[in-house]
DNA sequence: GCCGTTTTCGGCCCGACTGTTTTCAGTCG
């Protein structure tokens, strides 16, 4: 069982004592270990079978515990089977619905039976849920709307997709005359992965004018709330985008504020009540004098604290606050760090550019070298190269070497990890490459326990330098593939393997959680943008989104080694 | 149900909005 799957228990426990009416306490409790289980980089099951304290893991407790460790041991929890028999099903839906919270569930199951999105909506129709003591109308309506609204609201929008957008809007606005502060706060400046809404703030000193050319903006369609200092709108693609214009001496506590998590801010303010102040986005009270102190710099917040700058790709409450505490927050990776990208195509394969083109964006980039990993053709996929064409490119890339300086290109391949674990060229033609990089393109649906091995057989094959995006998923529209992704970390480790970050939008493969264990093993991670042409590289940002959020320092990263460490690093490994 | 730089018991983040009310409950972020 997955954490992933561990969470969601928790979470429908804790969705049903809120419909119970328990104790708001104990639902906080299973709502914040929900979110401590979805983070947890290592899996439980894992831990449960080594016999790890589960203790270790915050917010879990003696009961959680073993709660935890019965449902993972027999696949069920009584505790939870038992509560979920005291009410209707699919009750639990009806929470879903912004504006519905346990209260009015409780009373429209009660009193007008009802315990589903779609008999709620009759019943809202036909008036019966107006009539309702304490609601309304206008209570009524808006649960109409929800409800349509939840129907045709399509899933989170990946960061690849928001970012482009947003930084267009930023960078308009921020050609306005008076505008000192503009931001991105809220879980895109967190760097998550896919994104809900999107969250502005600045300063200026002409608000309104801001908040009049933002809605004016050709990127901005239907304008959903407007007023002196916020606005909220739909822009193209159908991202709902908010901005809040706030006062400058206020600019940093309300940014820390808006950027969360929730659950970071939690800890924080759970901090801030032993220490005597209290928090919120106008500021600090020390509780003895009420007296309230402003931050315009988020850093200043933060320092009042007695904390370290804690960057927002941290703020997940997972530890960030202690390490802050004690001045131990990690020096994260950066982009300037990168000095070269090791997995990228031209147009030998599937890629749009030529070798030259390829490793002169690279040059332009700052970067110190590249390797060019064309797929393998065994199976004909993407125009993959055989063991022909792979020696005739080993040629052209020796005689780019020499036509160029300032950038060392290797050769390499994207080499298919057939069905049955093998891979897709010979050890005499993988040899002669300066670097191999193994995936998975085909048959995706095999079962866990066989895609684990052929997996396992690419890393323990001497030839193989990179496992290329692990899980194979892509975001919005394929699932991870099934895999024993704790074998294939640690069997990386053990083998000097090393894996990728892929940093392609759709991919982000390994993921925050999965980078963040594998580099708590000792694997070395590799960002990588798998380009298919020159304006591809510039992914790389994405990855180190990904990497920072995962604790990565340039020690973790692969490729920021210069070239000359770089060969050293290759050296050591053969 | 969790947790500890006053505590192993007694606390537990903070503020705003909405709709329905005449002082507030429920919900949200």
């Amino acid at each position: 069982m997955k954490n992933t799957a561990i969470a969601k228990v928790f979470s429908d426990i804790a969705d049903l004592l809120e419909l119970k009416g328990e104790n708001t306490f104990k639902i906080r409790a299973y709502q914040k270990v929900v979110r401590a289980i979805e983070h947890y980089p290592k899996e439980i099951k894992i831990m449960i079978e080594e016999g790890e304290d589960l203790r270790n893991i915050p917010g879990v407790g003696e009961a959680i515990a073993k709660k935890t460790t019965e449902l993972v041991t027999t696949g069920k929890l009584g505790y939870y089977e038992n509560l979920k028999a005291e009410f209707p099903e699919g009750i639990t839906n009806l929470l879903a619905i912004p504006g519905i919270g346990p209260k009015t569930a409780n009373r429209l199951s009660g009193e007008l039976g009802i315990s589903s999105v779609d008999t709620l909506e009759q019943a809202v129709k036909s008036g019966q849920v107006a009539r309702l003591f304490r609601l309304g109308d206008k209570t009524a309506d808006n649960m109409l709307q929800q409800i349509q609204a939840l129907r045709r609201k399509d899933q989170r929008t990946p960061i690849g997709e928001a970012l482009p957008t947003v930084e267009e809007i930023l960078g308009a606005l921020r050609s306005i005359p008076g505008v000192r502060n503009l931001t991105a706060a809220g879980s895109l400046r967190r760097f998550r992965e896919t994104l809900g809404d999107i969250d502005l703030m600045g300063t200026a000193d002409n608000p309104g004018e801001v908040i009049d050319a933002f809605v004016a903006l050709p990127r901005v369609g239907q304008v959903l709330a407007r007023g002196l200092t916020k606005a909220s709108a739909i822009v193209s693609g159908g991202l709902q985008v908010d901005l809040r214009m706030v006062e400058h001496d206020s600019f940093g506590s309300l940014l820390q504020y808006f950027t969360g998590s929730k659950q970071h801010n939690i800890s924080l303010r759970e901090r801030g009540r032993r220490q005597g102040l209290k928090l919120s986005e106008y500021g600090i009270t020390t509780v003895a004098t009420d007296k309230l102190e402003k931050f315009a710099l988020e850093e200043e917040f933060y320092h009042r604290l007695g904390l370290q700058y804690i960057p927002p790709e941290l703020r997940e409450a997972q530890g960030e606050v202690e390490k802050a505490e004690q001045g131990t927050i990690p020096e994260l990776v950066e982009l300037a760090d990168i000095k070269g990208d090791l997995h990228m195509h031209t147009d030998w394969s599937d890629g749009h550019n030529s070798l030259e083109e390829m490793a002169l964006a690279a040059k332009e980039l700052g970067y110190q070298y590249i390797a060019i990993t064309d797929h393998s053709g065994g199976r004909g996929i993407a125009h993959g190269l055989g063991a022909e064409r792979v020696r005739e490119q080993i040629g052209e890339i020796r005689a780019l070497n020499e036509r160029l300086s300032g950038i060392r290109v290797f050769s390499g391949i994207e080499v298919d990890i057939r069905a049955d674990g093998s891979l897709d060229l010979p050890h005499e033609v993988l040899f002669d490459l300066d670097i191999v990089i193994a995936a998975v393109h085909s048959a995706m649906n095999q079962s866990e326990e066989r895609m684990t091995k052929r997996v396992l057989s690419a890393i323990e094959d001497p030839d193989v330098d990179i496992i290329a995006h692990p899980t194979g998923r892509l975001l919005g529209e394929r699932e991870p593939v099934a895999m024993d992704l704790e074998a294939i970390i640690r069997a990386a480790a053990k083998n000097n393997k090393i894996l990728e970050i892929n940093a392609m939008p759709a991919r982000l493969d390994l993921n925050d959680i999965y980078a963040s264990r594998a580099r708590d093993l000792g694997v070395k991670l590799a960002i990588e943008t798998d380009a298919h042409s020159t304006t591809h590289l510039g992914f790389m940002r994405f990855g180190i989104g990904v990497a920072r959020r995962a604790w990565c320092e340039p020690k973790h990263i692969l490729n920021t080694l210069p070239l000359g460490e770089l060969l050293a690093f290759w050296e050591r490994n053969e």
